[in-house]
DNA sequence: GACCAGGATATAG
DNA sequence: CTATATCATGGT
């Protein structure tokens, strides 16, 4: 059993999984020929598997979605919604690259990277928690932080062979010492920082769901007050995490490194050069930086 | 071995 | 409000 989404073109499934292998996420499952997908999601707290395939081309995409036994219409429901906001289906991009194409730095881009879309995390507090981990140590270190977290609380589950890791949920990790996660070389500050923020989720301090009738703003203001979350970890969770497309995160030392590249700047641009050179990319200054940042690593 | 990584915080001036 | 030390490990 199965059900086809439609999203909306353009829309390059091919480019999308290339850029999740570039993020080397252990709990992701990818076959870039069969243009497939799995990994586990969690649909009312009950681990699920997503299993995606990929037909039709850029300008007429389809997505197949398998639907698992012993799932409850709802739950089905639910299953496709999350598949339509994991691979942003909905967003008009032929609108966003209209507003963009004005920058001739921008418009090689996309070109380039032509029907890419947001990829997000299927849970927020997941995509914090990983945000977390990346704070200011080298991509590769961080995802082997997190193929170790995942290992520590050894969840996971089989599928016609192959084991997917499932990233821990905040209960899971709340109940976790700082000393289990120095053991797996996270510092001091890391540990703290994850294991307090998912006792925050657990103790109910912090609403995550609540979150999707907020504004940028009150998500800012709401975040700001939590320890180990700044300035770019929360522009990183609108953007990555919820898929807001207005947002810039104009300190971060890769697009920094990328923007001097790109425009022939003899040296890295400060935070603030960046805001100023990305000033008129609203309202989607998202899909700026997402490229950027993507052309960065050339995937 | 130095230096940097898709930062954040505490502390001092 | 700006400047700096600190974190800790892996890649270059």
């Amino acid at each position: 059993m199965f059900k086809i989404i439609i999203p909306k073109a353009p829309f390059d499934f091919k480019k999308i999984l290339k850029r999740m292998s570039s993020r080397n996420n252990n709990n992701v499952l990818i076959n870039e020929e069969n243009l497939s997908l799995q990994r586990i999601v969690t649909i009312d707290s009950q681990p699920t598997l997503l299993y995606v395939t990929f037909q039709g081309d850029i300008d007429h995409p389809l997505l197949k979605v398998h639907i698992p036994n012993n799932t409850s219409r709802i739950q089905q429901e639910k299953l496709f919604q999350l598949v339509r906001h994991m691979f942003s289906t909905e967003c008009d991009l032929l609108k966003c690259y209209d507003s963009l194409s004005g920058s001739p730095y921008l418009k090689p881009l996309i070109n380039q990277f032509y029907g890419l879309r947001l990829v997000l995390e299927p849970s927020l507090f997941e995509a914090i928690a990983k945000l977390i981990i990346y704070q200011q140590i080298n991509t590769t270190f961080a995802a082997e932080l997190v193929n170790r977290l995942m290992t520590l609380t050894a969840e996971e589950v089989e599928v016609e062979g192959n084991c997917l890791p499932i990233f821990p949920s905040p209960e899971s990790i709340a109940k976790l010492s700082y000393n289990q996660l120095r053991r797996i070389s996270f510092n001091q500050r890391k540990a703290e920082y994850v294991i307090d923020f998912a006792q925050n989720i657990v103790e109910g301090k912090i609403n995550l769901d609540h979150f999707w009738k907020l504004t940028d703003e009150e998500i800012i203001q709401i975040l700001s007050n939590v320890r180990g979350i700044g300035k770019w970890t929360i522009e990183c969770t609108l953007l990555f995490g919820m898929g807001r497309l207005n947002i810039l995160p104009a300190g971060d030392i890769a697009l920094r490194k990328v923007i001097k590249n790109v425009w022939g700047l003899k040296q890295t641009p400060s935070e603030k050069d960046v805001e100023k050179l990305g000033h008129n990319w609203s309202p989607y200054k998202s899909y700026a930086s997402y490229y950027l940042w993507c052309s960065a690593k050339l995937f």
